[in-house]
DNA sequence: TATTGTTATACTCTATAACTATA
DNA sequence: TATAGTTATAGAGTATAACAATA
């Protein structure tokens, strides 16, 4: 306790400190609240876009999230393996894997939204209602494409 | 183009996804508006902790970034050959170094403040002085200590 | 020849353990 | 015995290359 913990104003007031350290924190919420039903934040990714979705073939979904179709098996293998998810060969195009929720994925996923909102909430209890909608509004604007 | 690239509102309302996206684009941005000094976003950090504190060791100011001890020689060791900061040991106590930038390292680190806040600017250009300000203010609420 | 899924490999980042020199 | 710095090692996470099946 004899260092004034934390590194300082200079460093805490720059934007790039400030969206680390509310990213690890909202992670570490939504990884405490995701881990009874058997997800991490990253898995519960995968099956909102698999939700949002018509289904599609492994490498549509990593497309969608930006990961390569490599690191992808390894999250499918998991999913998978928890019965969260089903591969089946696509009938005109055997080479690829149509990848869709089973029940339990779906069920699994509402579940966790619910959970997870409850963690969003909980980071955001320094704020009131309208300063929480103008954050997320202002995140929304900062990462939709300029035009 | 044949997907609607994206991984679907589902997905990008989710505070988590916000903030780790904000944050990356606050990282590339930072990091190439720092390149042509020669440092990244994370060496200014370090360079930001000791210019905000008297000299301390290099475990102090680890301590102060939350990184570990053993991560932190290769840092030092890096602003040090770059000619940003100095080693030498502590007169009393001589297993520390004490670490202090040089008047390279000083300058350094007001020119890439500088950069930096132009690099934030060019992140928030979407929004207005207020809101941006706003913004600020929300995310350091979220990360103060409850109290 | 190109593409999907897969496996094997390498590379980065970080954490853990062990060594040294000081205390 | 404990601590600061260092080095070596191992572990996650991710990217690249090569392979099998299919188109």
């Amino acid at each position: 306790m004899d260092d004034q913990s934390g590194p300082g104003p200079l460093v805490t007031s720059r934007l790039g400190y400030l969206l680390k350290h509310a990213h690890r924190e909202m992670d570490r919420l939504s990884n405490e609240a995701l881990a009874p039903l058997g997800i991490d934040a990253r898995e519960l990714g995968i099956l909102l876009v698999i939700a949002s979705h018509e289904p599609g073939s492994q490498q549509q979904v990593a497309e969608r999230l930006g990961i390569d179709r490599t690191s992808m098996v390894a999250f499918v293998d998991s999913l998978e393996s928890k019965g969260l998810l089903t591969r089946h060969p696509h009938p005109d195009d055997r080479r690829r894997n149509i990848v869709e929720l089973t029940d339990a994925g779906h069920h699994t996923t509402r579940t966790a939204s619910e959970v997870t909102q409850r963690a969003e909430a909980t980071l955001l209890a320094a704020l009131t209602t309208d300063q929480a909608q103008q954050l997320r509004g202002a995140l929304q604007r900062i990462l939709a494409p300029p035009g």
